[in-house]
DNA sequence: CATAGTACCTTGCGATACAAAGTACTTTGT
DNA sequence: ACAAAGTACTTTGTATCGCAAGGTACTATG
């Protein structure tokens, strides 16, 4: 699959994620690649750039089965941006497919 | 819109316009703005990577109305990758709205 | 003769997916 | 005891490409 394709859609499913219901960053790589080709520099680099935009937020919880896990959940901001993207993304599509179709 | 989103489909945008038929590059970006944003800008340059890559050509055509037009070209090559990426990007909104819904 | 519309092109910037490399912990097999 | 595999996080650098901004040049209209 084309990496470009990904652009911008990568947001809105970290955020569809998490919208769900908390997820640590290693589970959140695992849900996307059963869906689509995604690695690890990917996704961490991601939910920093989310944090730092305060749409997630964070909190540290030891496993027994191995290092700790970060966890992160949904912000109030990040419910709204992801309904936004949600929307853009559905009109998206739909042009898209307008014009492949030949209007 | 996000600008990100539009990454990898405006090229498969194109090569379905121009599978229906030859075009000149002023028109094709009218073409494409009835659909979603876009600017001269981001086609022309996307039209010369189109042509050196081989999957268009392109004629020159004098016009009564203005200045010479530009008329592009699909070519063989260029339908067999406008099929590959119309397939790609069927699975590809395929699985993001699968994950939006939540697998 | 200025303005708007048509039609082309280029430069530089910003955003971001990803490869690659590294750290550190636990479990399992030998 | 120790290597290997799996889990889990992080950082650095590169390549791609959409777009703003600027430019050229032609024709038609008021």
């Amino acid at each position: 699959m084309k990496s470009q394709l990904k652009r911008g859609t990568l947001e809105l499913c970290v955020l569809s994620i998490l919208w769900r219901g908390d997820c640590y960053g290693y589970e959140i790589v695992n849900r996307i690649s059963d869906c689509m080709q995604i690695t690890e520099g990917t996704v961490y680099p991601l939910l920093k750039r989310l944090k730092d935009n305060m749409l997630i937020d964070s909190y540290i919880v030891e496993s027994q089965e191995g290092p700790p896990r970060k966890y992160y959940t949904i912000t109030d901001m990040g419910r709204t941006v992801k309904e936004e993207q949600e929307a853009e993304w559905t009109s998206f599509s739909t042009a898209i497919n307008k014009l492949l179709k030949g209007d």
